[in-house]
Formats: structure tokens, sequence, C-alpha cells
DNA sequence: TTAATTATCACCCTTTTTTCGGTATTTTCA
DNA sequence: TGAAAATACCGAAAAAAGGGTGATAATTAA
């Protein structure tokens, strides 16, 4: 059981929207609105006096974006929850997101009870996701399984990643270091790369890893 | 609206827990239990003979772990949506799971309307978990505050993970090569690492970037 | 407000590692 | 019975790593 309500900042342009929310949270006893923003610069200024546990964001602001307003509120205040309320959908725009360091991430056609429930998941320790959002999330962390490389490249391919050289390969798969060359040069050929760290990242840009 | 009973098939070593699953399921008009198995082994034989939608599986099972299970079924099955159902809420077995393929984590003291509720959502495209795997997960794509490096250092190291040589990065920061190798030998220092995979490597695992 | 530290930039030389271009045998699997 | 995969070797050229040095700006601590 909490004490104390929950102070909460709300940052959205349009002030239908924010005020509305306002009066919502602010006629439940556990949740307190310190202060309302139509944009990121203003919120930030004054992050520190209202000492907010959780923000409420939307991500189209005038003026600065909501994912670098994200970041700039994180490197002020570390421990705050941010979730995110955005009309948009759109993979990247979530994973930079949640990158820069939002809690949650919900959509703008959830209701107002669904809001308050991400909110209570948030103080809970949780992160309110919508269902897609979170396959999304989930997603990206499958391998994809059309990979162009055999077992043993792949194998070859994880070692890499680990920052091993040609030796310590050849070493860890009991073959000559010449061998895990020739596949090193395949594994360049396959994936149209030709450096170890060119193969990385694009080996963790399509999942191969 | 779905017209056809979405086949299930039951991975769980407790017979009690297992049967009274099927039981459950079986009761409600749009699922359909196809089989049911307390082993791994016997259900990855099985799978291409099920056709199940839907895969609930137990990950502490006799003979072959649920992490390898997932994977081979996976192989056979791409398609196939892995909900894991498991008394762990161990960090590392979420990740494993869910990079071996599976779709939703939910922890065995949830209820078994929030285990009808979990089917539902991963039957409507989404991802189901608890709150507390859910914060797991979107951590894991949250930078790491600590960084013991400079921005410019930071800066140099994003450039390094994509792949960039020397000479490219030193051309995207406008800056000589000798000045590129000067930070990196001081990222390899403070990382305590010596070479560009390695280092790579380590500031994936700390999520310096 | 200094003094000290850290960050950023830049250069040189040597050694090691990686990359590129080949070739070639054996094993495995469809 | 082929084709693909895995194994292994060589030499030249390019890149990276290891060891230094040092200047200037910016920031922090005393």
């Amino acid at each position: 059981m909490k004490y104390f309500r929950s102070r909460i900042v709300i940052v959205e342009d349009n002030d239908a929207v924010r005020e509305g929310f306002a009066l919502i949270l602010n006629s439940i006893s556990k949740y307190y609105v310190v202060n309302t923003y139509d944009n990121c610069e203003d919120a930030i200024k004054c992050v520190k006096k209202d000492k907010p546990e959780i923000i409420l964001m939307d991500l189209e602001l005038p003026g600065m974006n909501g994912i670098q307003g994200i970041t700039e509120i994180r490197k002020i205040m570390s421990g705050v929850e941010i979730i995110v309320n955005t009309i948009y959908e759109n993979s990247d725009l979530v994973f930079q997101a949640l990158c820069a360091g939002a809690t949650g991430y919900i959509t703008k056609n959830t209701s107002h009870s669904e809001l308050l429930n991400a909110i209570d998941e948030v103080v809970n320790g949780g992160a309110p996701m919508s269902s897609k959002i979170a396959k999304m999330v989930v997603s990206s962390f499958q391998k994809n399984p059309n990979s162009p490389l055999s077992a043993r490249e792949t194998e070859v391919l994880e070692l890499l990643s680990q920052g091993k050289s040609y030796s310590l390969i050849a070493k860890d798969l009991f073959i000559t270091k010449e061998t895990a060359k020739s596949h090193i040069k395949n594994i360049y050929s396959k994936l149209q790369v030709n450096s170890k760290s060119e193969a990385i990242a694009k080996a963790t840009q399509e999942r191969l890893i």
C-alpha cells in the first residue's frame, strides 16, 4: 500500500487532452499531477523542481521531439518512469523511445481506464505496452530463421561477435587458424562485408546471431 | 471473429497441472487441445502431426530442457506461437526463451483466467508477459547511464559497432585517422579490451551503446 | 581562483592481426 | 553421385594494435 500520492507530470501539446488527463488523474487520490507542459523544453527546465515519479509523454511535440526529450529528462532524473503516449505505432519510434529510457509505450487509442492501468503497472515495477508493441519488442530478440550461413559459419560468427581473434576461434572449435580464416572469408562473402566489425553489425541487424 | 478453434498443445510434466489445463481449455469453444505431453522429446516428434497454433510450455522438464525444446520446435514449425509457463522468473531464462522463439512468458503464479487472457493475446498477435518480465525486457534496451566513456568516445564506439574502419570513423567525425586511433586506444584501456570486436562485445553487454 | 585533471586532438614507429587472392582435400547429405 | 560444407595451406597487402609523445581546451576540485 502506498501512503503518498504518485507525482505525475504530463507533457502533451493538445490542450484538451492534457487538461483532460490532469483532471482525471487529480480526481484519483493516489495520483497527483504536479505540472503539465505543452512542450519538452519547459518540462526539462522544471523537472528538477517538479520531482515527478512518472511522466506521461506525447512524442509529437512542437520544438524538441519526444525522443530527445526522454534522453534529456533521463540525464537529469534517471529514476523517473516515462510512459510514452502517442498516436504512432511505428517500430523505429518504439525502439528509439525504449532505448532513450521510456518504461512504457501506449498508443492513443487506448481508453482512459487502460491509461490508468498503465500508470499503476509502472508504479508496481512493470512496463506497460500494447500487445502489438510487446510483440514487436519480443520479435526483436528472435533469430532470423532464413540465415544464409551454415551452422558452422554461424558458430564462427558467434565467436567473432564475442570479440575473439582467429587463433582463439580456431582453438575454441578445434580447427586450425587457417580453417577459421576460410570460414570467415565465406561469411564475409555471404554477408557482403569485409571486416569483422561489419560482419558483426550486419549479423546483429539481421539477427543471424 | 475466429471461426475455427485454436489448436493447442500442452507440454508440462506435472500430470495434475497438465490435465487441469487441458480440461479448462477444452471446455471453451474457441480452444481445442490437440495433445498434451510430459516431455519435449515426444512433443517434438508429434508437432508435425499435431499442427498446433499455440504451444503452452513448461521449462523445467525431464530430459531435454524447455529452451532447447523451443528451438527444435521452431525449426520444425516456425509459425507456432509458444507461451512459456514456468515457475522461474530468472532474467537469463526469460531472454533465452524469447531468443529461442517464445512469444510469451508467464509465471505459474498467474491465475487461470490470466492464462486464458494470455492465449487470447497471442491469438490476436500480442506477446503476453507479466509486468515484471516486461520491465526486464524493456530494461534490456536501455543504455547504462554510468558509462566510463566520454561523449566523444561513445560516439567513436558507436561508429566502431557499425562496422566502420579507422579512416571512415575519422571522416565521419572530421578528425584525423590518428585521432580516431587515440580515442580507440583510450576506449580499449577503459573497457579493458584489445580489439574492435572485443570492444563491441563489451559495449553491447554493458549497454554502453 | 588557481591547480589539477580530463577530454580532445594529433603524430611516429613497430609488431601483430586481418583481409584478399588463390588452391585443394575430405566429409556429409540430399 | 554430385553439390555444398568443412577442413587446411600459402603469400602479399592492408589494417589494426601496442608503445610512445605532446599540445590545447575544458572542466572539476581544492
